[in-house]
RNA sequence: GGGAUCAUAGCUCAGCUGGGAGAGCAUCUGCCUUACAAGCAGAGGGUCAUAGGUUCGAGCCCUAUUGGUCCCACCA
């Protein structure tokens, strides 16, 4: 061995070293290479204000794993990472640093705000892109993308004239919903439901007497949540069927706050079970109440201004807030004796995803993408196949969301973002969409135009993601080969966002789903499960966990005890665990290496391999066969687990410790011992790569120390299987050790310690067995402290009160003369003898029951009738014991 | 209001197509056994939320109930 590894596993030390190697091999860039099959996953992109998250570090661990186990498979992968301008929460965080320098985004330009927020992407748009080579991930970042990149800006621009030109998109005046903080309108998907509790005010308008004027005694009775609106009111609504009503047909009632007639209308949305029946009409300002007079053809008002006062409609309440608004209203109309009743009434109220400030529905001109053509082939996916969600049942809320979907409402009035490309005549307002102003107005042949100043929602262009970022609209090499891309891996809360979309825009603009499969992970909680966040101040630094444990460990701890899709709480024990497990492999491998000292290995054959390495040969198949099922089936955490239980149990505390005495015995029998070595050495080497997805940086330097002419385990094939049917041998292996166990707990309950080493004679009266524990004799001495182990077919001349151990197979015998505790010895077979019992009679009830006996499948029946057999033969020896000690 | 999801050991969670309940942590008992005390060996601990049903057989499938979480939704 010309390296060493250090003594204690120190992630510290290897981690950076270890990136900066990988980054300088150049092994996470893809090249086009059409002899090999890609494998492709896009980044979601996160966006340039952030910092690395437990989210994140979930989200990317996921992806890595996937990336490095495909690599390791021998696909040429491609993990695409890249950055989003996150139009809205980008720019409230650049107004609010402006804000600290005493700056108002009304003191600027368009174009002088636009600089700083470059700027501010300079500094800031980087960081989380390093912070992610921290966790080891293996994105490919000299193809590192930004949404508004040129590429990608092209790409918007592309996408935005050709759905114009195919009439799927519009501009239009119609209800969206207005922040009055962020004053721009956001798309429903971006409005975000909080139960408040608010009131319920009963009020009455007058009714319009024969006369014309409002009535003194007639009144129609409404309850409304907000009352300010009712300065835009433009209709009273009844239900066509309502009995109570039918007088008032084709009346009109009198708005006392505004002095406007209004009429009643009749409309089947109003529901006559709620309320009085009777519903005031806003269109402007509710979106049911739009479609409401869409249909009658009244009048919209619009009372609000943007920043959610009260404008020049509002008569004497212009200028006021729109809750002042309210508590001045109901205080007139109080005053007036309109004002029936307030009842108390918690309902939900739409609130901005980013300011959580009230929305309020306002008609406003903006962009709107046409749905109810682009949703059908994203609808027809999961049915015909193209696409699948893991958990399955997550397609369920991607239909939901997909039956529901209204036209999107694409505009934002923000200055940070993808400027629409669509430019009006300053002579006679007509509207060119196109990449840039046209010379002459095709209408007026007017040369002068104004582009729209406004910007389009963030999720336009990552909709686009999965193409733009290989080069589309330019038929590109990347584009061809790795188009669509393989998995797409994101957390459940971003399916309606982005999934959706990038899946319609898939189809729309390439005609193909832009990946198979969509991975979905849940949350990463608190230990106390709550969601963290920065109001509560309970939020995990990834980097401050990986600085204490490593990132191996951090990777380890979010994907054990995990499934697709559910929540997981955060735990420093989980990370420590994982860190243990880190050096338990660390200290295996340095056991090994220790052992290989001065070794020259040759490839042993078949017959120089003893019946221990066959066993663990035969385990060894078994796992990869178990694994990479696992793994193909998504089951990262499944699959790590068994890793897990592998390495530590079945490899280091059993097969290291019985192939001791074969290293020991090195000068004596060297063909053994480099069988055995052999053989760890292989079964290490392939739970290394298979661990290597999850825990990158310690297998990587453990596998290279371990294989000296090893460049990179990235480099390395996952594990093939030998299947050379040694099943036989790990049955023999199986039964050894449940004789070790026994013979442990035997000394237990017995205090005997450790130290004193006991003679054992084993007496086994099948030949087959006898030979199997003949030829693992010199692996158990150790194990079971045994100075001695004879093999005997009969019990002649053995104390009757020797102490026993008795298993499926064999009976043990442990004769510490000054030792024995004949009570104690009785009490334990007694536990023994109705352990047993229950055992025999739960198989015999089985197979007295004659329809399990007729319709079990014959491989299970059989399993049962070799157990009772099993049972029965050793609950005999256990009696014969009992019988000898009185 | 609609839908999804969860309920398993003291805690946090696994349990893949239905065939004798698992892990980590915590607890208790022994061990510094020449890779590892971040370790080794043992032990205790569960009517798998409740009630029905399907089945030879249910933690797993079906129905209902209870309790929690989340998403969607226009009840003014």
């Amino acid at each position: 061995m010309s390296k060493e590894l250090a003594k204690t596993y120190d992630p510290n030390e290897i981690e950076d070293r270890l990136y900066q190697k990988w980054l300088d091999k150049g092994y996470f860039h893809a090249v086009v290479n059409r002899d090999k099959k890609p494998f492709t996953i896009v980044m979601p992109p996160p966006n340039i204000t952030g910092q690395l998250h437990m989210g994140h570090a979930l989200d990317n661990t996921m992806q890595d794993i996937l990336i490095r186990y495909k690599k390791l498979q021998g696909f040429n992968t491609l993990w695409q990472p890249g950055t989003d301008h996150a139009a809205i929460a980008t720019e409230v965080k650049i107004l609010e640093k402006l804000k600290e320098q005493g700056i108002d985004k009304k003191d600027l330009t368009r174009e002088e705000f636009l600089e700083k927020a470059w700027d501010w992407k300079k500094e800031y748009g980087g960081r989380i892109v390093n912070q992610l080579h921290k966790i080891g991930s293996a994105a490919d970042c000299e193809r590192e993308r930004f949404t508004m990149d040129e590429g990608c800006s092209h790409a918007v621009q592309e996408v935005f004239i050709n759905l114009h030109k195919k009439g799927l998109i519009y501009k239009g005046n119609r209800i969206i919903n207005w922040c009055p903080v962020c004053k721009t309108s956001i798309s429903d998907a971006e409005v975000e439901h909080e139960e408040q509790a608010s009131h319920f005010w009963h009020i009455k308008y007058p009714l319009i007497d024969e006369n014309g004027n409002p009535s003194k005694t007639e009144f129609l009775e409404f309850a409304t949540t907000r009352p300010e609106t009712m300065l835009g009111d433009t209709a009273v609504a009844i239900n066509p069927d309502d009995s109570r009503y039918t007088h008032l047909k084709g009346r009109k009632v009198f708005l006392p706050i505004a002095e406007r007639v209004l009429p009643i209308v009749e409309d089947s949305y109003v529901d006559m079970e709620f309320g009085t029946g009777v519903v005031k009409i806003t269109p402007a300002h509710d979106p049911n109440d739009f479609e409401v007079g869409v249909r009658h053809n009244l009048p919209q008002i619009n009372i609000l201004n943007d920043d959610a006062t009260i404008n020049e409609l509002g008569g004497k309440y212009e200028g006021m807030d729109r809750y002042e608004a309210r508590k001045a209203i109901v205080k007139e109309l109080d005053e007036m004796g309109l004002l029936v009743k307030i009842e108390d009434h918690s309902h939900n109220v739409g609130t901005c995803y980013r300011c959580h400030t009230t929305i309020e529905p306002m008609i406003k001109k903006q962009w709107f993408v046409k749905m109810d053509e682009l949703i059908k082939p994203a609808m027809a996916a999961i049915d015909n196949g193209d696409l699948k969600f893991v958990p399955e049942h997550f397609s369920k809320t991607y239909f939901h969301w997909l039956e529901g979907m209204r036209d999107w409402c694409i505009s934002r009035q923000l200055w940070w973002g993808h400027r629409i490309p669509a430019y009006y005549c300053d002579d006679c307002g007509e509207i060119i969409v196109g990449k840039s102003a046209p010379d002459k107005c095709p209408k007026c042949g007017g040369s002068h135009f104004t582009q729209d100043p406004d910007t389009l929602d963030t999720w336009f262009s990552s909709a686009l993601w999965p193409f733009s970022t290989l080069g589309w609209p330019e038929k590109t090499e990347e584009l061809d080969y790795f188009y669509p891309t393989d998995v797409l891996v994101t957390g459940y809360d971003i399916i309606l966002f982005w999934v959706i979309r990038m899946v319609f825009s898939g189809y729309e603009h390439t005609g193909k789903c832009p990946f198979h499969t969509v991975l979905i992970h849940g949350l990463v909680r608190d230990s106390q499960g709550r969601k963290m966040s920065k109001s509560l101040g309970n939020g995990i630094d990834p980097m401050e966990i990986i600085e204490k444990y490593g990132a191996d460990a951090l990777r380890m701890s979010l994907m054990t005890g995990n499934a697709p899709g559910n929540d997981m709480r955060y735990y420093d024990e989980k990370v420590e665990a994982a860190r243990n497990f880190a050096n338990k492999v660390w200290n295996a491998s340095r056991f090994l290496m220790m052992n290989l000292e001065g070794v020259e290995l040759k490839k042993p054959s078949d017959s120089e391999l003893s019946p221990l390495d066959k066993a663990m040969i035969a385990k060894c198949d078994k796992l990869i066969a178990e694994v990479t099922e696992n793994m193909d089936k998504y089951e990262l955490g499944i699959a790590l687990s068994k890793l897990y239980d592998f390495v530590w149990d079945e490899y280091c505390d059993w097969y290291i410790e019985m192939s001791k005495p074969v290293l020991w015995n090195k000068e004596a029998d060297p063909v053994t011992a480099n069988a055995t070595l052999y053989t760890l050495k292989q079964v290490l080497n392939n739970s290394l790569i298979m661990l290597h997805p999850f825990m990158p940086f310690v297998t990587e330097e453990i596998y290279c120390t371990l294989n000296e002419d090893a460049e990179s385990i990235m480099l390395s094939s996952w594990p093939s299987m030998v299947n050379a049917s040694y099943e036989r041998y790990e049955k023999q292996y199986e039964e050894v050790k449940e004789l070790v166990r026994g013979i442990r707990n035997m000394r237990t309950s017995m205090d005997v310690p450790p130290s004193r080493k006991a003679s054992l004679i084993i007496v086994a009266k099948d030949d087959a067995v006898k030979e199997a524990f003949t030829t693992f004799k010199p692996f158990m001495m150790n194990l079971a402290s045994a100075s001695d182990i004879e093999l005997r077919s009969d019990k002649e001349g053995i104390a009757d009160d020797a102490v026993s151990v008795v298993t499926s197979d064999v009976v043990c015998y442990i004769p510490f003369a000054e030792l024995v505790d004949v009570e104690k010895e009785r009490e334990r077979l007694l536990k023994e003898e109705e352990r047993l019992n229950k055992e025999l009679e739960r198989s015999e009830k089985m197979l007295s029951n004659e329809n399990f006996v007729k319709k079990a499948p014959e491989a299970k029946l059989q399993e049962e009738k070799d157990k009772k057999a099993k049972y029965e033969q050793q609950l005999s020896q256990v009696k014969e014991r009992l019988a000898a000690l009185k």
